[in-house]
DNA sequence: CGATCAATTGAGTGTGTTCAATGTCAGTGG
DNA sequence: CCACTGACATTGAACACACTCAATTGATCG
């Protein structure tokens, strides 16, 4: 596996610095002089291929790890020892976060397809923030942001039925544009298991196999194998949870 | 209402930087003179009286509140118009943590019997932490902190039938030493409303009903009215979610 | 082509919900 | 002092939704 301060995209070897381009949260609207201390200390990490272990449940944690290309899911064991999918994460999202103040990580986080990864060792991210207050800045702002995302989600997820998560899966997939939309009709390939995708909704797969046969004889989608062709995505994303 | 730089507690006032004898988390392990900074932003507010408001959802965000003395709790409304109860604190709790990166309070917090807080004004802690290193990584821990807390309760929780989620509840409060405890058994005095009690724990008020009266039955609890008896805590405390 | 794992479908069950009725308590006013 | 009120709490009965267990189909890969 490579381990350089060179970055794969799309086919194309880039350097670190344009992550600026890809609008990479943490590295966006810094100078370029900032810039350059955040390309300092990250490094290109890839290509993971799929079903390849990024970090386990308590190693201890050393960096965060902004996804470049591909697809991850993280994961932990519940007390009956099953697995529970905690999250998916898709180009720009940031792993690890929920390991900050531990001095281990709090989950196993596994690609989903090939994927490539920016690593950025935590201790160096941390000093820096004291050396560019914008920095300091974007890592709250970050981390507050998961909060609210994850309290919404914990408090309305609870009282939605199984079609209803599934529908706001869909709504989250299309926001990351993981959903491929044309016209109001579009497509999605994907890459998790369904038993993932139950896991993460927190419904076992038989519901969420039961909810994906309901919305197909409600003529919303079309789902066979690891795609699902949407109709009508615009009443998908008109759906509305809060 | 008071608004000084002194604090008042169990019935004296203090001045603000005693609040490392109380463990304040923020404050906790930094120097007089870091302390000092610290102190010079915050200002004491209080006493807030049961039902009063503290802040309310989508204010503008400005401050973030210690609990010095109290209890409080955080609700948002639901889709449907009813409140969600989303989280109760006590005692060294930072109030206002999901509105970091954002510019409103997302929930109404209010106090549910008389409170002190300790206002630390958003911007200024911030601007504080380039300053004291010490201060950001506390600021970082303790939001790492409350994500992996959330991400705890987000996962396991749901898997949980009512009385393990009471149970849960139980346990909580004792460590956040609301539960006089002696010897093996306790009391716990409830300054919330059960109806707000089962929306925290994702239950309607009758279930929650359902789950203390099985409770009682098994020899476990005495409940009456405001007040919790507990015969066997340790048979609580051992109870584990994980 | 069979082996294996993922996904689907069916039937029966269980837990929390819903709706409605009753009980409890504090506060208010006659 | 008692009757009235309104908020909160409890209890009962019927129901809904996801779960469990089991059987079947489908897909992938050696």
């Amino acid at each position: 596996m490579a381990s350089t301060n060179q970055l794969h995209v799309a086919g194309a070897t880039v350097n670190c610095a344009t992550c600026k381009d890809q609008s990479c949260f943490i590295q966006d609207g810094l100078t370029d002089e900032q810039l350059q201390g955040v390309s300092q200390i990250s490094t290109s990490r890839g290509p993971y291929q799929p079903g390849e272990t990024i970090f386990q449940i308590e190693d201890p944690f050393k960096s965060l790890y902004v996804v470049q290309s591909g697809a991850t899911k993280i994961e932990t064991v519940s007390p009956d020892g099953c697995n529970l999918v905690d999250g998916f994460y898709f180009r720009g999202d940031v792993l690890g976060l929920e390991a900050i103040g531990s001095t281990l990580y709090q989950h196993d986080a596994v690609a989903l397809e090939e994927t490539w990864l920016c690593e950025l060792p935590y201790e160096h991210l941390e000093s820096l923030c004291t050396f560019i207050p914008r920095l300091q800045h974007k890592i709250l702002i970050m981390l507050g942001r998961k909060l609210r995302h994850m309290n919404k989600m914990f408090l309305h997820g609870r009282y939605l039925n199984a079609e209803e998560r599934l529908m706001l899966f869909f709504r989250m997939l299309c926001h990351k544009q993981v959903i491929r939309k044309k016209a109001n009709s579009a497509t999605l390939t994907l890459t998790m298991s369904k038993g993932d995708i139950a896991s993460y909704l927190g419904l076992r797969a038989e519901s969420l196999s039961r909810a994906l046969t309901r919305l197909q004889k409600a003529g919303l989608i079309h789902n066979h194998g690891k795609t699902i062709e949407f109709h009508d995505i615009d009443r998908i994303l008109a759906f509305s949870c809060d």
